[in-house]
DNA sequence: TTGACCCCGAACCGTACGGTACGGTACATG
DNA sequence: CATGTACCGTACCGTACGGTTCGGGGTCAA
């Protein structure tokens, strides 16, 4: 029933996990059609029975399999030095820009903000709250760290750092987020060829917003 | 342009349009899986066979509402005047920056990129590049010829129009895309409230990055 | 009038899929 | 051994939905 409530305290059992394993490699294989319950069953060598058993209904599925997949994302927390040097944090940003380009171009992640964005509609979108909850704030906790690590050390000027990690990231993204999503091929869009040149342009960009140099504020 | 006129006008019928019409509305309101030939059928007061006749089948449909959905959307051109001031520009931009915002969070748009999201999956995504061609690329049109009269006027300056575009385009929209088809509500990403400030911030920012008094390439 | 179209509405068909039930196996605990 | 737990595999059921067929009505032109 309510595999929230677990997902807390315990997370899935061994079994389990294999499970959901099972059904993100259907889920990215073929798209959210390609999960059927009696599919997943026969890919998983489990029975139908205990998948309602474990996860409620179809849908308790799809969400224990976002679920899963955020708890195994662990997002690297910056090295807080106290003597950084200016080419450190810009190092820092770069990493971070790789990172955050190769997660969000992997295919798990397509197929499941494909998945949370297909099951939105007008009234509620639990997946997509999931996918936010689990997957963004996590992100976002990640680069205003950063963000304001370099603002205390006096390399970067901003007043908020919600603004300055909004400009971060839509340098670093543009619109490649929703064209991997809407299914153009990744070459069409330079990655991975072009990747580290990407993110190194939007991280010079940021520096010219926000570096300490350049900022009049 | 002419021909476009010509297709629009040919693409289809007057009682075609009004289906797909009730079609969108059926989406707009509960997503794909509202979609159902014999509900759309109900909705528009007409048959199924019909519907197979003009469309072929059920993807047919749902390929003609994004054609249809994107042949009504007029990107309307920039005045390209000969003697246009730095705040001509400006304010272009801006006006710019509110349509796309404006377009981009409408619940029309987010249905349609939502189904063509969901649909798309490994093999293929007919419907995704419907939508990136079809809207994706007028916008950039649009953007690219204003780019490009700015720098012709000395306002701007840069090398390749296609990474201005993208950079303008980060900094308009950020994550706010994603996140609008992930479900997340209007009012928590703070439209239509900021939008005006948002523009002007982002605006703003692409000078500082790409106005003639400011870039060194 | 006839007949050629176009279309609606409803009935119909086949099937895929969500969900349930049940019998059987392995293993642990007493 | 007896009992309980956990699970697998299969068969089964109900239904929703894509797609087809058919009868009938409106329009227009010969």
């Amino acid at each position: 029933m309510n595999y929230q409530n677990k997902m807390n305290e315990a997370e899935f059992t061994e079994r389990q996990s294999q499970v959901l394993e099972a059904g993100l490699a259907l889920l990215v294989a073929g798209g959210e059609k390609a999960i059927t319950t009696a599919g997943l069953a026969r890919a998983a060598n489990c029975s139908k029975e205990s998948l309602y058993k474990w996860f409620g209904d179809r849908e308790g599925v799809l969400s224990a399999m976002i679920a899963y997949q955020a708890s195994k994302v662990r997002v690297p927390a910056v090295a807080a030095s106290a003597n950084r040097s200016a080419e450190d944090f810009r190092a820092d940003f770069e990493t971070f820009g790789n990172d955050l380009l190769s997660v969000l171009s992997g295919s798990t992640s397509i197929a499941l903000n494909r998945l949370a964005i297909g099951q939105a509609n007008a009234d509620g979108a639990p997946l997509g709250d999931l996918l936010i909850g689990r997957g963004r704030s996590a992100i976002r906790a990640r680069a205003k760290a950063l963000l304001e690590a370099a603002r205390r050390a006096g390399h970067l000027r901003f007043d908020d750092p919600e603004v300055a990690f909004e400009t971060l990231y839509g340098l670093l993204i543009g619109d490649m987020h929703v064209r991997m999503l809407l299914g153009e091929k990744l070459a069409t869009i330079g990655l991975p060829k072009n990747q580290g040149a990407k993110v190194t342009r939007a991280v010079d960009q940021f520096y010219r917003l926000y570096g300490a140099e350049f900022a009049t504020l």
